[in-house]
DNA sequence: ATCGAAAAGTGGTCAGACCACTACTGTTTA
DNA sequence: TAAACAGTAGTGGTCTGACCACTTTTCGAT
């Protein structure tokens, strides 16, 4: 059985018997794992090992245990990838301003890929943002790059944006104001008419104002 | 002392309080965590479960056991992490796409900051790849793009990418060969020259061929 | 002062015992 | 017959105490 080599850290091998047997056994997302009691008497390991390595599985979102019910594996969306990541890389000087920069390498790509895709162009909910602004004078602001980086069908970005969104100290949470509704309708425009260039110029502006009233802020705390 | 209210899952408690308590006690890289014992102690809780947060720390890569010894924060140089999701994640089906997708959107980006800093564009080191290239026949792939990255002065960028190079099927850990040797050059001399869309347009053709390769070598598999 | 053995400290693992919760099963009841 | 109920088996969650293997420290003999 033991087709690995025992190493110092028998709950990393646990961790190898797992995955071989989720694939040996055809588990999919979803499915059912062998109870920790199962696995102890088969891996012939004691239930406390087997706990270490599922703790460490669920940690990551690999997997999702429920009490009473048994262990699952999990689906890909509660992958735990990004949020993982945060945690020990977010507290780094300089992470500020690389946190910003790679927030805005996410959102310039959204308007490029929607730019150059007729169909994600189409999309509705651009003429809705832009009669929402015109109507009601103002916007959630994060909704509308949300919406683009949504539009872009890509949920590994989705979800790096938005957990740099909350590192960020953009002013994202707040309503549009007179001011950048222009910009903002500029850049939906430019986006459902596929200029780019002029697209991420509407957005380097809009960016622009909103940091700069950003900054005013925090002048006077 | 338990300032979080105790949800179901205890040993994810418990990984928040170790969070506290590094950034409390100011313990960085390299340093030694109090005993399980004295953590247990110290918490309130049994051993095993102080145990089963340490160990998810542990296949994370954030914390290093030595036996013996003691419990140390890592330097997260151990990407072990990668090859555990790798294995899970790489089974869903849209999540490959998400990830080819999101890798190049951080290379995409790292040209063109290239390309748009004329400090960057006259780097040694494109010069240096070009002579490899052309005096040796042959550079490792992941060389060129890691370098770009590297220029791109972004350390998030460059860990996520880091990450999702690992993740991605593209072939990075090989050698190029006579095929594509043309294309990096031009893509590297389009860099220098700041011909952003000349730049990307090599990398696309770049890509598009390594990409064909691997896809050979499948088929045959 | 040096060397070496004993002791203390630490992570690694196991077994067994409860607890809290869920799902199933069989009986009772309307 | 069908619904409601209670009991039971199964599952994850946690704790305790006991070893083991290994490293560091301590301290006595030389």
């Amino acid at each position: 059985m033991q087709t690995t080599k025992p190493s110092s850290k028998m709950f990393l091998d646990i961790v190898e018997e797992l995955k071989l047997m989720i694939n040996a056994e055809g588990i999919t997302v979803g499915d059912k794992l062998p109870s920790e009691r199962v696995l102890a008497e088969r891996l012939q390991v004691g239930r406390s090992t087997i706990r270490e390595a599922l703790r460490s599985l669920e940690l990551l979102g690999l997997i999702e245990t429920r009490r009473g019910e048994g262990t699952f594996l999990a689906d890909f969306k509660k992958h735990q990838l990004v949020e993982v990541l945060s945690t020990f890389i977010m507290q780094q000087p300089n992470s500020a301003v690389d946190v910003k920069k790679t927030r805005v390498i996410h959102e310039k790509a959204a308007i490029e890929e929607i730019c150059n895709d007729p169909v994600k162009r189409e999309l509705p909910v651009w003429q809705s943002l832009i009669m929402i602004i015109n109507d009601e004078g103002t916007v959630l602001r994060e909704d509308i790059m949300r919406e683009m980086i949504i539009a872009t069908d890509n949920r590994l970005s989705l979800k790096i944006w938005f957990l740099l969104k909350q590192y960020s100290r953009v002013p994202y949470g707040e309503m549009t104001n007179e001011n950048e509704n222009g910009m903002l309708i500029a850049l939906l425009e430019n986006m459902i008419s596929g200029h780019v260039v002029e697209a991420i110029v509407s957005y380097d502006r809009w960016i622009e104002v909103i940091e700069g009233e950003m900054n005013d802020d925090s002048r006077v705390v």
